[in-house]
RNA sequence: GGGGCGUUAGCUCAACCUGGUUAGAGUAUCGGACUGUCGAUCCGAGGGUUGCGGGUUCGAGUCCCGUACGCCCCGCCA
């Protein structure tokens, strides 16, 4: 029997519970102890006249001890009912106690809502999981993804396991790399994700796949951003955009259900374009509006340099309204100013909108006349309000704004944490110019379908060609990403081409997979859910660490283990390689 | 690779700005008392290389430089 489970209809019942000492109160007569095991706690009473041997055991109990108690189900006295606890109205009379384990004094208690830093619980991650909000979370963690292993085999996808060690594809982002002993000089990568494989199964026939497969990536962390990490990696044969949409929303329907959310279906839909004019981003917080106003006209209007200067290179001015910002003082805008300008802008403007519906500001004076009630109407500001203007490039303009307008919403609290909004982003495009490279690369991955009427424009205009590619946004966080593959070998290569990769680059990096292209390749497509962020949104959690069983800190190390570590000469000799990094 | 913040008792913090006797508090721990507690209470005790290294100074937890680690962000993340 489990702690949480005893109630009053055990009363009178022998019972047998095992678990850790959550806390104990020794009042020299009576004694009580509070145990905890996985599913919650039970008040334990000893009593030193009715079990002398148990009470005498107790008084040598401290925190964590893991101890086994045998007892009686007795109701709690009149009054002495503990109403914060679900088994508060009964307790178990033990008779006999046994210590299993003891415990040295803890770096900090085993409870919720800890001020402990995140530096120390890592260190001590398996205390730190101990904790019942903790504890709590890989349980919800565990019944999402088996509502959606559940949901999945009923629509007979089949789970297959890909390799680990496979072949490194210099592309995306850096690989995680293993030496092969066997293979003098040569190294397998570890996957950043299952993309080629589960492509290949659709070519073996195997059209429903799914598995919960952890992805690699050797790039620096955030809080959203773990080298390791989980994803529902999912492909479909014979399908389309629709096809992966309803399939996703059915997932996710039971999925959130295990876990005890409605949430409705199917998803809504926007554009990358229209999101990146409506919000900046292609990954808004779709849990407020805030949207970026084009006002390109009333900026020209004001004959301002700042302004005009932009629009004459051929870009953009936007505005975004802050609700109740009128209260900012200089200081905090000298911050977002400083801000603004680490993204790229040359400054920020901002007005403020007074009780008169006046500008007010650095800039006002540039809204004279007719302009201030025009930029007032088009943002729909109000008295108190603050309007924040962007002249630059329409990338700088968008990137500042959407970061404000993240911030506006946050001081605001405009951002409902019982609400999560998904919304599908369709239609990405399919390259990008990489001034670096001076060349087109993939925006997605070279594997990524064009949209079918742009695919005329691949020689001719390459950044116009839409993929049929599409995100799936949670609360402002890129929780799934997918598209429609090319099966088409032809098509293929003149992607390929596009990106100027060269006959012998594409041999020699994946040559295995255009040849299997070759071979009778259904049409495919699919997707691919980051477990991480769903759960840490699911949870409210700030960062995916805290969903993640033992998760690395930014330097990727594991505060725990201690790795990465050094390895012995012998073993790097084995594996033929050696350190360019001097011993200690 | 870059910017910001932080590091003082097991834990969370104060003392730092404005250098000055013995670095304090809460909590945890340990000991004692206590027969209905549940954040038990009461009494007492122990607990510090102020991350590390260097510098300035009569004197450094405090000022300066470097460095390590943690967190947030930019770059990066097909």
């Amino acid at each position: 029997m489990m702690c949480r489970e005893v109630s009053e209809d055990d009363i009178g019942r022998p019972v047998v519970l095992s678990g850790w000492v959550a806390s104990f109160r020794d009042h020299g007569g009576l004694v009580f102890v509070d145990l905890r095991d996985r599913s919650g706690v039970v008040q334990l009473v000893f009593d030193p006249e009715r079990n002398p041997g148990a009470h005498k055991t107790a008084g040598e109990v401290r925190s964590e001890f893991v101890v086994r108690a045998a007892g009686r189900v007795a109701a709690r006295p009149p009054g002495r009912e503990n109403p914060s606890l679900q088994t508060g109205w009964v307790e178990v009379e033990v008779e006999s106690l046994d210590i299993l384990s003891t415990c040295p004094g803890l770096p900090f208690a085993i409870e919720d809502g800890i001020a402990t830093g995140e530096e120390v619980r890592l260190r001590y991650r398996y205390l730190d999981l101990r904790r019942p909000e903790m504890s709590r979370i890989l349980a919800t963690r565990h019944s999402f993804i088996a509502g959606a292993r559940d949901s999945l085999n009923r629509m007979e996808f089949l789970e297959i396991e890909t390799p680990f060690l496979g072949k490194s594809t210099p592309e995306g982002a850096r690989d995680y790399l293993v030496p092969s002993r066997t293979n003098p000089g040569m190294f397998y990568a570890l996957p950043q994700s299952p993309q080629i494989y589960k492509q290949l199964l659709m070519v073996a026939g195997l059209d429903r796949y799914y598995q919960v497969a952890r992805c690699l990536r050797d790039e620096d962390l955030r809080r959203e951003r773990q080298p390791e990490f989980t994803q529902i990696d999912i492909e479909m044969s014979f399908v389309e955009q629709d096809d992966i949409f309803l399939m996703t929303e059915t997932m996710l329907k039971d999925a959130f259900g295990a876990v005890g959310i409605e949430i409705d279906v199917p998803f809504p839909r926007t554009t990358y374009a229209d999101v990146m004019e409506r919000y900046g981003s292609d990954k808004p917080d779709l849990r407020y509006g805030l949207e970026l106003v084009d006002i390109a006209d009333v900026a020209a209007g004001t004959g301002s340099t700042i302004f005009q200067g932009a629009l004459d290179k051929g870009g953009r001015v936007k505005a975004l309204r802050a609700p109740g910002w009128s209260a900012k003082s200089r200081k905090d805008m000298d911050d977002y100013t400083e801000r603004a300008k680490e993204l790229g802008a040359k400054g920020l403007a901002w007005v403020k909108v007074g009780d008169d519906g006046g500008l007010s500001g650095p800039v006002a004076k540039f809204f004279a006349g007719e302009l201030a009630g025009a930029l007032i109407q088009k943002t729909a500001s109000e008295p108190g309000d603050m309007i924040l203007m962007v002249a630059d490039s329409g990338h700088v303009v968008n990137q500042v704004l959407a970061a404000m307008r993240s911030t506006v919403a946050e001081e605001q609290g405009l951002a409902s944490a019982d609400s999560i909004v998904l919304t599908w982003i369709t239609d990405f495009p399919l390259f990008h110019y990489d001034d670096e490279a001076k060349a087109w690369t993939s925006e997605h991955h070279p594997f990524t379908g064009p949209h079918p009427e742009d695919v005329d424009l691949i020689e001719s205009d390459p950044g116009r060609v839409r993929s049929a590619s599409y995100d799936l946004v949670i609360n402002g966080f890129e929780c799934a990403s997918g598209s429609i593959r090319i099966h088409d070998s032809e098509l293929q290569q003149r992607i390929f081409r596009r990106l100027q990769l060269s006959e012998e680059d594409i041999q020699k990096r994946f040559g295995f997979f255009t040849k299997a292209l070759t071979y009778g390749a259904p049409p495919h497509g699919g997707i691919a859910l980051g477990i991480d962020r769903i759960i840490a949104i699911v949870t409210r959690r700030p960062s995916i660490r805290d969903v993640i069983a033992f998760p690395k800190t930014q330097k990727a190390q594991d505060l725990m283990s201690g790795a990465p570590s050094r390895v012995s000469q012998a073993q790097l000799a084995e594996l033929h390689i050696e350190s360019t990094v001097d011993e200690e």
